[in-house]
DNA sequence: GTAGATGCAAAAGATTTGCAAGCGG
DNA sequence: CCGCTTGCAAATCTTTTGCATCTAC
């Protein structure tokens, strides 16, 4: 990684290292706040801006993308080889990553097929998971 | 309309009728400044918080959903009767909607199969349109 | 008349930036 | 050393809300 950084002129320093090791990490997609509280637990010292900073500069290396479900929190997501959905749960905020590798090659098509050439597909459910804790509806809206 | 309001003890008024003609009217995705600058030519008495509560209105009723493509801008896009994917040219900012009748089965299907019962399944490209007025290439990350 | 709707202004959040000081290479 | 990074504070920008006033029904 530090190498790769290189290549672009960036430099590997403590900070940058725990972020970025604490964003591959998770095992969730996680939002700038929730990211930001996981580091601090590591080193309270960091600034919240340091965080943002490296959480943006994984996205524009290719590393993660946003995804956002319209609960106005903006989420990050690893990006991985094979094309995923993502699903949330509006009850637990559970987050599901589900295999779209079929999928998104339809919708290339389909996208092609209109004259479009697609740079970055997503595919974004939400809803309910089978074994939410949760029992109880939310209006709609709030989810 | 105003029946259907009526059912939910809600109210039509000139400012709503105004908001809700406009944006059932745009042809396109439209954010909600958009929307507003396009009441403001019509009424420019017309509060932002008015344009604001209605638009949000509309989506409660479920007659319209956010659209989001990690732009920073939040649009919204009318619900019909017809699953569809959106595009979103990133040069020229041109929205096209591309029939995803036949796909989102497949997704709905997927997601079942994980124990989970979507609520709403988006579907989001961005990327080029073929007749863009724009040849130049942005920085992928500002798209 | 009454409950819902509006307009304004301000609050609340989220995202982004300026700048001086700190370090990686 | 040079230039990328960091921390802090403050600026921006977007989304929401409080409240007095107004008005649809």
């Amino acid at each position: 990684m530090r190498e790769f950084l290189r290549t672009k002129g960036l430099r590997m320093t403590p900070q940058r290292e725990l972020v970025f090791k604490t964003f591959f990490g998770a095992e969730r997609h996680v939002s700038l706040d929730e990211l930001y509280e996981m580091i601090c637990q590591k080193d309270s010292s960091i600034g919240y801006a340091t965080v943002w900073r490296n959480l943006k500069l994984i996205c524009e290396l290719g590393l993660a993308e946003e995804v956002t479900v319209g609960d106005g929190i903006t989420r990050y997501a690893q990006v991985t080889q094979r094309p995923q959905a993502h699903f949330y749960c509006g009850d637990c905020r559970y987050f599901v990553e589900l295999d779209a590798t079929d999928i998104v090659p339809l919708v290339r098509e389909r996208a092609r097929a209109a004259g479009l050439v697609p740079h970055t597909i997503r595919i974004e459910l939400q809803g309910r998971c089978e074994s939410c804790p949760f029992d109880n509806s939310l209006p709609e809206m709030q989810r």
